[in-house]
RNA sequence: GCUGAUGUAGCUCAGUCGGUAGAGCACUUCCUUGGUAAGGAAGAGGUCAUCGGUUCAAGUCCGAUCAUCAGCUCCA
């Protein structure tokens, strides 16, 4: 029987063989390291036997699927010192996930982080038990009764009933005492497990639903080796000096207090120049693209909301309405403003409009508020009062693919211009499944699903389908990139739209002279500003370039009698139009660097008596050092192209 | 909204068994005038998140509220 490896070469076995003897007889280091094996692609446990001639793969920790693997034998060991230690304890779900694994667990005991230490204790003597892990397959009645009667285990027995209810055979892997339902692949035994770290305990709700019990759920991450455990504590502790709601306090970017509100961020001096900066990029960037600015109010009649069914559908996710009533007992309510567009659709249909004039593109950055459920607040990337960099293109059914590409191509130059590369694009679409959930007609969105991939697939973008992400009025592209800690947050987005155009009646007037609908896009390459800068702070860690920092310069004197010519340098710099200050305070030099340092500042101008003999500075960049010097006019040439090459 | 944790000076944190509140950094003043990541001294700074309870006495114990954090649920 002849068994291909990886890099292609082939060895002879005797049918039958496990992945255990090929690792054995390839090395000593690889039968250590070995997890599992893939038979033809196929993972399987490291004792299964290989038949025939197949190509197979030895996994190891260091490959996404050895981790998964290893993590959810872990949520098994995890399980398994917990149903040791506490009475009673039954298990729901155990997966692994992208950092770890979790295990819900219902239990008369409420866990705290003393038992977390005492759970990690027993899971590493039941890892030096060494236990060997065993698959026993079984038909799904006999496993019904097997929870039901031996485990008792309610949960398992509700997916067996439920989840698996069409599956014959399944699957169960057993530690010493301990079994659990799983489709495994699974580690040969508990000793491979050598450091654990359980991070932390939250709730969740029994197969996610909201009016199921909740559950205890319990977080960790479980590794080969102490090393490997030691690096990921110190990720997490820099991940931890990335997080921009640190960051935006220790450099005066913006503040949150409970005396103007919850999820109200307030934009300092230093944040506010970022985000004026970013505004005006775009604003350009737009102008170029036929953009035409708009403004509309923060509040709008609630009739509006509802006529364009933002209302009834997000309801309970709004502050409620203002109610006014005049002398005559007139009611009128208003909504503090949801959403932009309907006040840009009242803006097309102000005036009768040809198929000449369009596309038209409406373009705002509009403040929004959303009462977004308290839990989910979190700094400036989930907040209750945000603002959008919100535009509307209305435009002729046949216009409408060459204009979600250049929306497309829009939000890219954006994201490239801000260095994200790291960026996952999703085609959020309808769930057929719950079509209720939706306005408009199958047809519309069958129309309108192929209208976004075709405009995906012309642009060339790498995207992954997500069913049920679309939005109640259309299909969107979406643009998701990660935070500091791995979170994923969606940031620019372009949505298609053929059900407001209908609700609000809009129309153009055709070539033929009749009227006909324009198709309506949504778009936003930041997304909110909030969002944006927020995981802009986490992606420079708040070392911004140079054209986005708000203080670009500072200029250091060494000594007082050099004062007035470092004077004179701010002075050039200010004129100039680069955010310059001066720091005349009588520390030394390693004082003022430091400080400049710690504040992320990208340029220090040292100036001292040779600098000034010379008409020079000497040029120290953040995070770099000394770059030499440079005579003044030429200096601020330099930085004033940096500045506006936007690099 | 739900579950759990946390809340002491501007920041990071200490505060024992319930007995009148502490450090470092930052800040202010003075001294110091220096060459690429912390010069020295002094001073000021607190309704211990808020409200209520227990107690002779509460930062400390109990309850409620608010906020924050982690996760769940939700996300136009």
């Amino acid at each position: 029987m002849i068994v291909t490896l990886p890099d292609g070469s082939e060895r002879s076995y005797p049918s039958g063989v496990t992945g255990l003897e090929i690792a054995a007889s390839i090395g000593k280091k690889l039968t250590q390291a070995a997890l599992a094996i893939t038979i033809d692609g196929k993972l399987r446990d490291l004792d299964a036997p290989v038949t025939a001639n197949a190509s197979v793969s030895i996994v190891t920790f260091d490959s996404a699927e050895g981790k998964e693997i290893f993590w959810h034998s872990s949520s098994h060991l995890m399980a398994h010192a917990i149903e040791e230690l506490f009475d009673g304890a039954k298990f729901g779900a155990g997966p692994a996930i992208e950092q770890g694994f979790y295990y819900d667990i219902a239990c008369e005991h409420r866990f705290n982080e003393d038992d977390l230490r005492q759970i990690e204790a027993k899971m590493l003597e039941i890892s030096t038990r060494d236990l060997v892990i065993t698959r026993e397959e079984m038909p799904r009645e006999q496993a019904i009764d097997y929870f039901a009667n031996t485990r008792k285990d309610p949960y398992k027995v509700e997916i067996l009933e439920d989840t698996l209810k069409e599956v014959a055979t399944v699957s169960v892997y057993h530690q010493d005492g301990f079994a659990d339902l799983c489709s495994g692949p699974h580690l040969p035994s508990t000793g491979k497990v050598k450091a654990v770290l359980l991070t932390n305990i939250s709730s969740s709700y029994w197969r996610g639903d909201s009016s199921r019990e909740t559950m205890q759920r319990i977080y960790g991450i479980t590794f080969p080796s102490d090393k490997l455990l030691k690096e990921h504590v110190a990720r997490l502790d820099e991940a931890r000096k990335r997080d921009h709601r640190k960051l935006g306090a220790e450099l005066g970017l913006f503040m949150l207090t409970p005396e103007v509100g919850s999820g109200l961020p307030i934009w300092l001096p230093n944040g506010a120049i970022i985000r004026n900066e970013l505004e005006t990029f775009l604003k350009g960037e737009q102008r170029k693209r036929g953009y035409v600015p708009v403004y509309t109010p923060h509040i709008g009649n609630i009739e509006l909301y509802k006529r364009s069914g933002h209302y009834p559908y997000y309801s309970d996710s709004q502050f409620p309405p203002l109610t006014y009533k005049d002398e005559t007992g007139r009611e009128e309510q208003y909504l503090l403003k949801p959403m932009n567009c309907p006040h840009h659709h009242l803006i097309y249909s102000s005036s009768l409009r040809s198929y000449r004039e369009l596309p038209i593109r409406l373009t705002e950055f509009g403040t929004v508020y959303r009462h977004e459920q308290s839990g989910e607040l979190n700094g400036l990337v989930r907040a209750r009062g945000f603002t959008q960099d919100d535009s509307h293109i209305y435009c002729r059914p046949d216009q409408l693919v060459d204009e979600i590409c250049n929306a497309i191509d829009l939000t890219r130059f954006v994201f490239n211009t801000l260095g994200f590369d790291d960026v996952e694009t999703r085609l959020s679409l309808h769930d057929p499944e719950n079509l209720a959930k939706y306005g408009g007609t199958v047809e519309v969105w069958e129309q309108a699903e192929k209208d976004v991939k075709e405009a995906a697939d012309r642009m060339g973008i790498k995207y992954f389908i997500g069913i049920g992400e679309a939005s109640f009025y259309g299909p969107k592209i979406d643009f998701i990139v990660r935070d500091a800690i791995g979170r994923k947050w969606q940031l620019g987005t372009v949505q298609v739209d053929y059900v407001m155009p209908e609700r609000f009646d809009l129309t153009y007037i055709g070539s033929d002279g009749q009227k006909h609908r324009p198709v309506v896009i949504h778009r936003a390459p930041f997304g909110s500003m909030e969002r944006f800068i927020g995981v802009l702070i986490e992606h420079t860690a708040g070392n911004f370039p140079l054209w986005l920092a708000p203080v670009q310069a500072v200029v250091l004197p060494i000594a007082e009698d050099v004062h007035g010519y470092a004077r004179e340098v701010w002075q050039k710099l200010h004129e100039a139009g680069i955010r310059a200050e001066l720091d005349l305070r009588s520390e030394k030099i390693g004082k003022k660097i430091r400080e400049a340092e710690v504040s992320k500042i990208p340029c220090m101008l040292v100036i001292g008596r040779n600098e000034q003999e010379a008409g020079e500075v000497s040029l120290r960049r953040h995070r770099k050092g000394d770059e030499g010097s440079f005579g003044v006019d030429e200096l601020i040439a330099k930085l004033r192209e940096e500045i506006d090459r936007r690099s």
